[in-house]
DNA sequence: CTGAAATTTCAATATTTCATGTAATATTGA
DNA sequence: TCAATATTACATGAAATATTGAAATTTCAG
């Protein structure tokens, strides 16, 4: 995760309608929903709908796979934990006890994401 | 936090150079920059720099306080924790065990937002 | 093959956001 | 007050994004 790919992600959830998708794909990890019933759900027209799904999948915070007649969407968390880390991981810099965000297992991190070894409290 | 103020804060930081900015009062917690420290660092003229900060205060994630004759800006952390809570704390209901984003404690949380008692795994 | 269902692509328009020079405002020291 | 420094407000042409009906594409049942 860079600025580019982060600025990405955070456009594509910029927008209320996609963000709606996007808590929606979130509720229903890992299996995800076909396009039709978030459309359905959402009451977004299919049209549009598709529109914004494309971008969030571009952003790479959601894949496609096709089911029977069906696109079904799901949720990509590893991207999603990718942008959320890309965001604190700066926090506190020399300032540990000031910052109490809990950041996640760096073993489970991209090699180029820093996070400090120390928990730090985010207030 | 609701769906608006996440998408004028998801999109106060789907900018290259409000990105940047953010970042580095992340990483000048909790003491904050001078705008024209930061102005100088970034390379952005001032006038821009004064527009893109206004998008960031007004989304709750960063405030401003006058010293002398300058204008120091610093990251709100708690702003930017609700934020991202806002983002995960619907992954995965009902499937424990996939979802392993390790969510903050509850009782630093705004009232109105919801974080599963369980641990959970994201990947 | 034919028709129905699901979804995407296209196209045209409408809206919003961006960039930044210039002008205005604010602070401080002398 | 005057000068110097720091920052923000304004204006506006350019660029990017959003909207969505209609047409096109893909899949499948019969």
């Amino acid at each position: 995760m860079n600025n580019a790919n982060a600025v990405r992600a955070l456009a594509s959830l910029a927008h209320e309608d996609r963000l709606r998708a996007f808590k929606l794909l979130m509720r229903h990890v890992p299996e995800g929903l076909r396009a039709g019933d978030i459309s359905r759900k959402l009451k977004i027209p299919p049209s549009s709908l598709s529109f914004h799904l494309g971008i969030l999948k571009q952003a790479g915070l959601v894949r496609s796979r096709r089911e029977q007649r069906s696109i079904v969407y799901s949720a990509v968390l590893g991207r999603t934990q990718a942008m959320l880390v890309f965001l604190v991981n700066d926090c506190c810099q020399g300032h540990p006890g000031v910052c109490g965000f809990k950041q996640t297992d760096p073993a489970s991190l991209p090699e180029n994401v820093r996070v400090p070894a120390n928990k730090q409290r985010l207030g």
